[in-house]
DNA sequence: TTGAAAGCGCTAACAA
DNA sequence: TTGTTAGCGCTTTCAA
């Protein structure tokens, strides 16, 4: 493979030559320029970017870690980080993590050792996590995604406050008996944060907040076990009417598994997602949920980063320059988000469940409270 | 940024022992290997990667160009890559392209500038692509997803047998009139190629291929441009009754547009996808699709490139060594595919269209040949 | 407008 | 077992 002396040779000039010529040409003369550049035609000359890199002072490289590319959240929003770069000239490293706390730390790690000019993350739990302030500390330009840490630099969309508008759609359309339904709550801060506002919406409507449904994302039993939580739940006499999802995929898990066990959706149960997947969009009936716009978080996140490495005079991180240009970018941006109603929530079944009438109504849940 | 010279200085001894002791700690002595291991640590060094791949001979990077991450299938692949490189140290250096083969040609070239071990690679359009045979002559590593071109070093289903497959399902569900709805059919070889399995079923049938349906992915309109289609297609007096779109994600939209044209499906319209979307599973009705096994595409076309790699004596590309270590990996692996029955596909609806027999038999396709 | 030369941080002979 | 040293391919003063 050619190298930059090679082409200085053919040339017939000096490497510094060739380099100008190549990052620079208007401080070179046309003639030597030409000459420069049938040289390097000639050669297929491919510049090796490891050589600048290593003399300059970034690299051009953007470290994303992800939970994962499973959930298309993550993808759209990977979607939107590239549109953010693209025509930059910077270029993406990606890891993701499957929410394994040890991976994340190996991962950033790894991506620092290569020298990204920063990083987009999003973090098991951000709030909680050294990570960030030891990226802080160390002056790595860095933007969460999806985390929202009031005091972090992240860009997200308000988790609680979305939840408790979502659930309260639910409670406007009739229901008491809610449930939130959630992979590992200990998983995700989001998850945590949705469960909060669950909880306002609940307790501003009166009703009684329940303890969530937490259930194994990856374990295949999904439709058993919610078939066997709902004939419990039932034998309590404490079926719900509406569940509320942490997420979309695990909206469309759960609703397999009502399929499965013979309800209907909404007839049933109603169920409220949280993500905004274009696919429930092309449900039928349509999931309704609570949109985050994913790509749009993906794409804020990338320019409010580039522009925390443009911010900096030398692009190495420096330990010292803990304010940044825009000192903004070091707090949250929380994007808006919004309710998208669906097919999927309706009004509870008929009988309906005036508190504190205990008869016993064939078909109906009793209430709550 | 501590650097190896400091952690030299700092441990007592020359760069060249902290390198060993880093990478080689079995050539140190213990005590040193101590001071070594302190003196980083106390610095918070962080080996930088540029260094080390200038001066060696490969990077432990990989470059992964892929359409989009919008379509689940991709994510899924990148899944499967990234479990097959996960343990390995390896990075992945990601580009899309939007299908645009002028974002091809440059992104490929910087993942080359990068100095990546090799590429894995979906193109637009595999077996036209001087791109590939650029690769090939220059020895760069590299395998095909998803593209199946049978010379060329790649993973993938058959296209055409899985769609003739598909369709044949379609047929022999009753189906008559069975168009193909595609993307943009320029744009991919994978959809070009299940066109013509689609042929091959339509004929093995005695039936006649009609011309594929195109409709622009990214148009908004693709409801009502669907609608419009249908009415031409029904004023002619030829309305089909069964639709095999050349993926989930186009069957999902026009799943939609039946839905707000007043279609049910199944029971007015059949749809087959080809994907095997995990969504596809979770709907209802489910999507009756052709089930490409996108993750172990990935994770195989991972594999074989880092076999390939690893075959070579040097990782340096040569553009002499034209013969891969495993001569199988020059060409392509086809993993089976399946065909998922799903609730979008029934018998036609009763009055059928017999060509040239205007009787309308009640209930009943008639038969070919 | 061009060239010579000094590194960027690291690894790997080769010597000691 | 350790140190010295020569680069990997490039950019960028500094001089010419």
């Amino acid at each position: 493979m050619a190298d930059i002396r090679d082409v200085a040779q053919r040339a017939g000039c000096s490497i510094a030559t060739v380099s100008r010529a190549l990052n620079s040409p208007h401080l070179v003369r046309p003639e030597t320029l030409a000459r420069v550049q049938a040289a390097a035609l000639e050669l297929k000359f491919r510049p090796n970017a490891l050589g600048r890199q290593l003399r300059g002072e970034r690299t051009g490289l953007i470290g994303v870690m992800l939970p994962t590319l499973g959930n298309p959240v993550f993808a759209d929003c990977l979607e939107g980080i590239e549109a953010a770069i693209e025509g930059t000239g910077r270029r993406l490293l990606l890891v993701t993590t499957q929410y394994d706390p040890e991976r994340e730390r190996n991962a950033i790690e790894t991506l620092l050792q290569q020298r990204v000019d920063g990083l987009l993350l999003t973090l098991a739990d951000a709030e909680h996590s050294a990570l960030v302030d030891d990226l802080d500390a160390e002056g790595v330009p860095c933007q969460l995604v999806y985390n929202d840490a009031p005091q972090r630099p992240c860009v997200s969309v308000d988790n609680r406050a979305a939840a408790a508008q979502g659930v309260a759609m639910l409670i406007e359309a009739g229901h008491r008996d809610i449930v939130m339904v959630t992979g590992a709550l200990h998983a995700s801060d989001r998850a945590k944060r949705r469960y909060l506002g669950y909880g306002d919406a609940m307790q501003a409507a009166g009703l009684t907040p329940l303890p969530a449904f937490e259930i194994d994302f990856n374990s295949g039993a999904r439709g058993e076990r919610v078939r066997e939580w709902l004939a419990r739940r039932e034998r309590d006499g404490v079926r719900p009417t509406a569940l509320f999802c942490s997420n979309d995929l695990l909206a469309l898990g759960v609703m397999r598994a009502l399929r499965e066990a013979g309800l209907r959706v909404p007839d049933d149960m109603s169920v409220l997602g949280f993500d905004g997947l274009a696919v429930g969009e092309l449900l039928s009936p349509t999931l309704a949920t609570v949109v985050q716009p994913s790509v749009e978080i993906g794409r804020h996140a990338a320019q409010r980063l580039l522009a925390q490495i443009d911010g900096r005079s030398d692009g190495r991180p420096s330990a010292d320059a803990s304010v940044p240009h825009d000192a903004s970018l070091a707090h949250a941006l929380i994007l808006p988000h919004e309710i998208r109603r669906g097919g999927t929530v309706a009004a509870p079944p008929h009988k309906s469940h005036a508190p504190g009438s205990p008869d016993a109504e064939p078909g109906a849940s009793p209430v709550s409270k």
